[in-house]
DNA sequence: TGTACATCAGTGAACGCGCGTTCACTGATGTAC
DNA sequence: TGTACATCAGTGAACGCGCGTTCACTGATGTAC
């Protein structure tokens, strides 16, 4: 195995041991020498590979919108193109909001992890990750374009960020206990009902 | 002034130096050390008073909902009582979707403590604090009443919060810049026509 | 193939920093007589 | 009113802990001849 080879599988190995902590004990609960251990290397190893933790963050964070967008996918396939059809448009929004919740359901500290995480001030996001993001928003913006295909596309966009931020507030402050706990079921229910009655409020003239 | 008078005073002292400290540099700037510095006493003397920092956040957010609560009611005072009419009650919850967002925007570093603290694992929410929060919905819940009359209590609770989950993600994800800066007129325009679309879709049959 | 050397991943003790909370002590305020 | 004492707010140095990152050093791997 060659230099190059041995530090790509440290990487792996990092990035796999920082998932699992992030997975089981949230962001917060990484550690820099626990994860070292973790990983079989020792601490001062992990600067070989990142520059810091938040870029080994990043590239756990990388990891779940590729899981995420999976997911998303996954939910599409189940529906008919909704080229077309109105009806079909709606509910392949509501399917894409549901799958969303469930990610977030079954994974919830990775899932968080994508929210919580924050760069020092002064260090902006890297363009990989950015565009990672941005092919999250087609899943929204397929449908959407198939509701009101004359809508401008930065109007579409700024509806499709607008969706999911509302979205995102259910199933955020659902999984929390905050506001009092919901059952899953209850959440789902919500989720489906919201969507479905912000996507008709503003589409079904 | 005796010994009750003076504690009170004190007391009034830090959370109003732990509030101009919150509003400005954000709840993680808060430091004790500094915090009695600003309130003019030793670090001591916090312990005097709260029980730890996390009561003397509590206290701070406490009047974030107090003055949450102000925004609302000043909003729903410009609009007539929505009881009979349907379109005053679609008014009234964009009126308090837009306050909600006019409030967070105009103080948002005080208004997301209220969701960034965290108390530790075992330790739960004061009564009195829970009180506090369940009042807000009520802004939400009384044109909900006008709306759908015949909705069982529990269901228009779950769905009171619902619909500020929802503006609350558009709120929260509309002024942190991970999306994308958006200004803020453009989100007002977008949380006065996401609420108003699901109110409408999930009513106005 | 063998040897000398260069390169660079890997090591982990140590650095540097920050922070919430405690506690033995001080001194001002209130009380009893 | 005056004096002795008790109470308790207030003090701040010190405690205890945790953590990300560095850096002088080691040793394995690759290269040149």
């Amino acid at each position: 195995m060659d230099f190059t080879a041995r530090r790509l599988s440290l990487k792996e190995a990092l990035i796999a041991a920082a998932e699992r902590t992030i997975a089981s004990r949230g962001l917060a609960g990484l550690r820099a020498r626990e994860l070292a251990a973790d990983a079989g290397c020792a601490v001062g190893a992990i600067y070989n590979v990142f520059a810091d933790l938040d870029d080994l963050v990043l590239a756990v964070n990388g990891r779940t919108l590729a899981a995420l967008e999976q997911a998303l996918a996954g939910a599409a396939a189940k529906t008919p193109d909704p080229q077309e059809r109105t009806d079909l448009a709606l509910d392949s929004l509501v399917r894409s909001a549901t799958a969303y919740l469930d990610f977030a359901a079954a994974d919830t500290l990775r899932w968080r992890a994508l929210f919580d995480h924050r760069l020092p001030a002064g260090k902006a996001l890297p363009d990989w990750y950015l565009a990672d993001q941005v092919k999250l928003f087609a899943y929204i913006e397929q449908p959407l374009r198939a509701l009101q295909p004359d809508l401008a596309p930065e109007e579409r966009a700024l509806l499709a960020r607008s969706l999911f931020s509302a979205v995102h507030g259910l199933v955020s402050l659902g999984l929390e206990e905050k506001l009092g706990a919901v059952p899953l079921g209850k959440l789902r229910e919500q989720v489906a009902l919201v969507t479905r009655a912000m996507a008709r409020g503003l589409f079904d003239r």
